[in-house]
DNA sequence: CCTAACGTTGACGTTAACGTAATATAGACC
DNA sequence: GGTCTATATTACGTTAACGTCAACGTTAGG
C-alpha cells in the first residue's frame, strides 16, 4: 500500500492476494482454521515474510492435490518446535510417509505425461491423414 | 464372483471396488456423470476391462489432485472419436495445458521433495544432539 | 422355504474450501 | 465535510465428491 512505514517485508492483505491469485476470503479462511497468523495493526492484518511463505507452501500444496490439512502438517515439519525424541520421530515417520506418496505422485505424473505424448502423436497423425485425404 | 460366465474380462462392482479399494456409491457415482458406462446383466452392472481401465485412470487423477471433469477431459484424449482438424487441433492445445499443468507439478514435488529431505535432516540433527544432551 | 450375500434405485446428509452479500470502520484525497 | 478505497466482521450459500440409509429384488446354499 502507499504507506510510510511500510517495512518492505511486510505485506498487506491485497498485497498477497494479488501476488499469488487467491481472494482476501482465501487468506482470511486460511486464518480462521490457523494456517497463517499474520499480525495486526489496530484491526488491519499486516503479513511478514514468513506468512508470505507459509501461503506460498500452502498453494503450492493446493498445485499438488494436498488438502490444507496435509499442508499444515507439512509446513509444520519447517519449525519443530519444542521437540522431544517421541515426537521427532513421529515427525520422521510423518515425513516418510509425506515422501512416499509423493513418490507415488512422481510416478502417476510421468505415467500421464507418457500417456499424453502417445494421444498427441496420434493426434498429429490423424491430421496428417485427414491432409492427405486417407481417411 | 462365482459365476459359472465370468469372461474373467468382466468384473462385478464389488470386484472393482476391491482391487482399488473404493465404494460401490462411488462406482456409480462415476457412472451417474459419465465416467464409466458398464453394460448390463439384467439390472446387474458388468464391467470390462476398458471400464477397469477407465477406473484406473480416474484412480490415478485423482491421487494428482485432478477433479473429475479434469480426469474426463484427459480420458476423453485417448479415444478420439469422430475428429475433424478443428477437434483435432483443440485436442492438441488441451493435451499441451495439461502437460503444462503436470510439469509445473513436477516441479512443485522436487521442491517438496527437497524440503521433507531438509526437514529429515534436521530432525537427525536434533535427535542425535538429545542423544548427546547437547541440547 | 429361509436366510445371507450381493445387487439395485432413490434420496437426503456431509465435508472441505471457499463465494457472496450486508454492514461497519478507518484513512486518504479534494 | 464528503467521498472514495481498502479493510474488517458476520453469516448464509455453494460445489464437488461422495457417505449413508431405506427399501427392495435375486440368486446360491443349507
Amino acid at each position: 500500500m502507499t504507506n510510510i512505514v511500510t517495512h518492505s517485508t511486510e505485506y498487506s492483505i491485497s498485497d498477497l492476494c494479488k501476488e499469488f491469485e487467491v481472494t482476501p476470503r482465501t487468506a482470511r479462511y486460511y486464518e480462521d482454521i490457523g494456517l497463517l497468523s499474520p499480525s495486526r495493526r489496530g484491526q488491519t492484518r499486516v503479513y511478514s515474510a514468513a506468512d508470505r511463505t507459509r501461503l506460498r507452501l500452502i498453494l503450492r500444496g493446493k498445485r499438488l492435490g494436498l488438502s490444507l490439512e496435509d499442508s499444515r502438517q507439512i509446513i509444520d515439519m519447517y519449525e519443530p518446535g519444542k521437540s522431544n525424541t517421541e515426537q521427532l520421530n513421529s515427525l520422521i515417520e510423518a515425513i516418510n510417509q509425506q515422501r512416499e506418496k509423493l513418490h507415488q505422485k512422481l510416478d502417476d505424473i510421468k505415467n500421464l505425461l507418457e500417456d499424453l505424448k502417445k494421444a498427441e502423436t496420434d493426434c498429429f497423425q490423424s491430421l496428417t491423414n485427414i491432409s492427405r485425404n486417407i481417411s
